[in-house]
DNA sequence: GATGAATGAGGTTTCATTCAT
DNA sequence: CATGAATGAAACCTCATTCAT
């Protein structure tokens, strides 16, 4: 592993266990069995380096969930691969969500090249989602009445549950399922219309 | 107002603003219009204000969440009026909402005293959820496998929508009405049982 | 003396051995015997040492030299007394004009405040010797083609003065009565015009 | 042009707009389009640039400004066209004088070899100087009591003009002529004596 | 009750220089 | 000849907290 491997892998891991603010360059050079003067050899300032840790795991993300995503399902399945890839996902990538939901967007100014990463990965999210309710109304097994609304609707669910998974104050079981059936119910079609 | 309340003030709205790691004791006296001492005669410390803040909103808020949710209302009608009750307050208190968000649990250690008092406030904001819940299955407008699993959900579901609501990094359209009616079609007994 | 004024005066003291930017304000305040963060309690930051000391004497040095140069003087004996006092002062306040001639312009940004404040100060000294020229036209005992350009000359000429025998790489005689006579000469009128 | 004749031009052009303190090594190599290492494998160090850059330049100065009052000139001629030189040279050199202007003798320690470098040119102005001088009285065309004074006296009037005009807080007009003229009347005997 | 001067630990960043390749 | 990764010392600055008044 290089060194600026193992500069990201000791920063990844610190991020995620304290924060960005909490955690110093110094901690991350020892973590990492660096001289604290190579971190700013390999990344121009300290948020540089969660800008690559947020570029190379946020890009990995998009791939693997749209591949969950992709494939002759129906809406409604593509719904519930969602759901079901980021109960996965947050498995078996505590650490880098957690980087995400601890200093999104907390400290990291609006405008900042990070904010903007951030906000572009959050737009390929919703993109998936409202193109697997739109599959879903052409094949049938979805039914809503304003598919943007519905698209934020259920991007919040999830962000809500993976947040509360990972950092909510009190431990909670697994919702996968829970989900999964609530969304079914909810989109389903041949329910009496409500109207908003 | 007492410098007391002033401190308060203006500590709510900087947190709020730039939240708390990123907020300075002698900016929060400035803004208030004291000396920088007499925060620290006021308040054991940094963490000691927001904790006041924390305190002092969060039983305001909990009185009215569950004032909202009282009466002969069912079951599924106390979910509604959690959910648009939500709505309503983050309307109204967005400074307030922001502080919890920004800093919850950033980078607040977990076992202070902020962070149980956060975890009260939560719990008791479950402990209403899984009552309406149940409220709706003995009146019969609630259908569900699993009281605790669907009250995280729905949890979770809330504190996702008015987290992306405040901070997110995409504008969102206001989800109220999509929520409860979402909530309500996957909630209305009368369907298909769905194995979980 | 203040612990301000310790400050000041041994910033004083290094800024003129070692020039602003080789003296670090770790040992500004070991010198002043007070602790570092004790620096930026009192000055913004360590350029806001130096604008201080450079407004403190700027004002003193301009009252002093403008005392020198009033009375019922003629414009020869103006310009004389200009350069007799520009001698004398640069005898007793050695360090005070190290500083100015160290780092002007040098390190200090143009457009900095610092950068402004002596831009005023050399304006104000081009002031007087412009006046002293014309009171010698006025009364006889100066002749000149160009009050402007002469002006500028003879400021260079007494900082020229000064910069060598404060900070010239060789040795330097005293040069006030040679400056005095060489000026006189070259001002008194009576001589054939020179053509310019 | 060699990798060290890049490095000496990007120096040389750095030094004069930002000052030796203030240009990073790093800045050199990448606009020299080299490596950092090699920097050091044609310097020995930092300063061994700028001990390089001065000694070229320096030495091309001096012969050109020898040149400048050889031939058959009066003394005051001599006088005339060092001053004339001065002018000349600033004007097609900013950037090697300035580099000499802005550094010297700032940051770079007395008794360094840059440092005596740049006194035995100096020394070497001032020979030319008092040439001159002396050519003068010899011929007539000069007076004065002291000819080693006023050799400083005209230095540290050249130097002052050019100083104001590469590096002053104001803009100055050209003084040369000017100058030309202050000396000429300064110096030409036939007035009467001025006692010192 | 209130102040504000003072502290010192800790933070991020810069940078000349070395050295193995 | 030339490179560029790596270093570590040193720089400036921030800030929560203390305490004498």
């Amino acid at each position: 592993m290089s060194r600026k491997e193992a500069i990201m892998a000791s920063a990844t891991r610190l991020f995620a266990e304290k924060g960005f603010v909490r955690t110093s360059t110094i901690e991350i050079a020892e973590t990492a069995g660096v001289a604290h003067g190579t971190l700013f050899y390999h990344f121009k300032n300290k948020q540089g380096i969660i800008y690559e840790i947020f570029q190379t795991n946020g890009q990995k993300y998009l791939e693997e969930l749209y591949a969950a995503a992709a494939g002759q399902l129906s809406g409604i399945d593509k719904i519930n691969a969602i759901i079901a890839f980021q109960d996965t996902y947050s498995k078996h990538n505590k650490q880098k969500l957690l980087i995400f939901f601890r200093d999104f967007p907390g400290p990291l100014n609006t405008g900042s090249p990070v904010a903007e990463l951030i906000k572009s990965i959050h737009e390929q999210v919703l993109a998936l989602i409202r193109h697997s309710l739109q599959t879903g109304i052409d094949d049938g097994t979805v039914e809503t009445d304003d598919i943007e609304k519905t698209t934020c609707l259920i991007n919040s669910m999830i962000f809500g549950i993976t947040h509360m998974d990972l950092m909510g104050p009190v431990p909670v079981p697994t919702l996968t399922e829970t989900a999964k059936a609530f969304c079914r119910r909810a989109l389903t079609p041949g329910k009496a219309k409500v109207s908003v």
